[in-house]
DNA sequence: TGCATTATGTATCGATCATTACATAAAAGG
DNA sequence: CCTTTTATGTAATGATCGATACATAATGCA
């Protein structure tokens, strides 16, 4: 089954990466609709035709970061062999992608709304679920470490979990500061340091 | 020598406070005019005569953030004995103030205004500055540290102190995300487990 | 060829943004 | 008293915000 009526004269992916890039840098608020068409290349009717709202863009580009540039950094945990090395290896991933040259620095979930009213269903909330979901995603890598004998099962992982996301959180502020690659890969490493220490309690 | 003209019939000081809870809330670009004068009880006009603009209002709220706030984190600093207990207090008293009830969780220079544009004498590059100092000023305590003997002068300081400050960056982000002052804490010890590893080199 | 449907471009909506004109009020100095 | 100076409250400025009305264009289907 085909459209039925006028087709739509723009890629909608690529318009949605173009928007994803807009939020990225700018964020949610700051992003106004003028910035968007203008790096979509559409007018503002188009957009809502496609994308329903300012609000509704900004979760389908939330998705689509997740989708592209956070899966690669939080498929770190699950691939390594262990929780230290998923771990070491989710810090690095990160410090990989937020200082690359062809993108903005810092994550878009951690930077990207945070001053929005703190009702749900709006952009802010949004992200702090998402941010809320890494800290579990940490907390399950760190059980199954537990349940492979790697870490012992007195250790307080949410402790842990939340401890190197927030690392991770403050690393975007760092890389929106101009850290170098070299500078978060240091404190990639510095948090590793704390390993040995967090699970031996 | 008294005042000319028809005197002021507000606290200046008093709404500047007022000002300073607004933005330390919604950030720079999130609080409006309206915001501001309604919580100040004053109108447009008196806010410009007395302050200027509302990004000079910024200004004088971010020196009276650090000078109430701040100065309470970063005086953790010289006050302490070693290096070490410095950084652990200023990480501590970080959670604390970052959690205190009767105030807006996670720090204003941090959360402040980060999406402005990076030309020179913007909020954003205010704020920016501000966290680059904090860096300074925790590799003064480390070199302090070396003199004193008890850091071995091979050690890396600017990784130290950039891996510190970003802890207390992402702190600012957890807390907002409604971290309790028991888990702040808990991330505050585990970045001090850190240590050792890291004057170690 | 019409008809229904969807997309597009222009032009604009009311709301809100930071900022300010303007007339009035309250003080000091003459 | 009168003048000067500064502050205040009301009301309005142009600009920009997100979102749309409307006429037109382009498709599938009858």
């Amino acid at each position: 089954m085909t459209a039925k009526g006028r087709p739509r004269a723009f890629d909608r992916d690529a318009a949605l990466e173009r928007a994803m890039q807009v939020f990225w840098k700018k964020g949610y608020e700051s992003a106004s609709m003028a910035d968007l068409t203008a790096a979509m290349e559409i007018n503002a009717p188009s957009l809502y035709a496609a994308f329903g709202s300012k609000a509704d863009l900004f979760k389908e580009a939330v998705e689509l970061y997740s989708d592209k540039v956070g899966k690669r950094i939080k498929g770190s945990l699950p691939n390594a062999a262990t929780a230290k090395e998923g771990i070491a290896d989710f810090l690095m991933q990160t410090a990989i992608s937020h200082t690359s040259p062809d993108q903005p620095h810092g994550c878009m979930v951690v930077l990207g709304a945070l001053h929005g009213n703190d009702s749900s269903d709006t952009p802010c909330s949004l992200l702090r679920e998402r941010r809320l979901d890494n800290v579990t995603l940490l907390r399950a890598r760190l059980e199954r470490g537990v349940r492979e004998g790697e870490i012992a099962a007195s250790v307080d992982l949410q402790q842990v979990a939340e401890f190197y996301v927030t690392v991770q959180h403050g690393m975007s502020i760092t890389a929106r500061d101009g850290a170098t690659l070299e500078q978060l890969t240091k404190t990639a490493r510095a948090a590793m340091a704390a390993w040995d220490g967090l699970i031996s309690e």
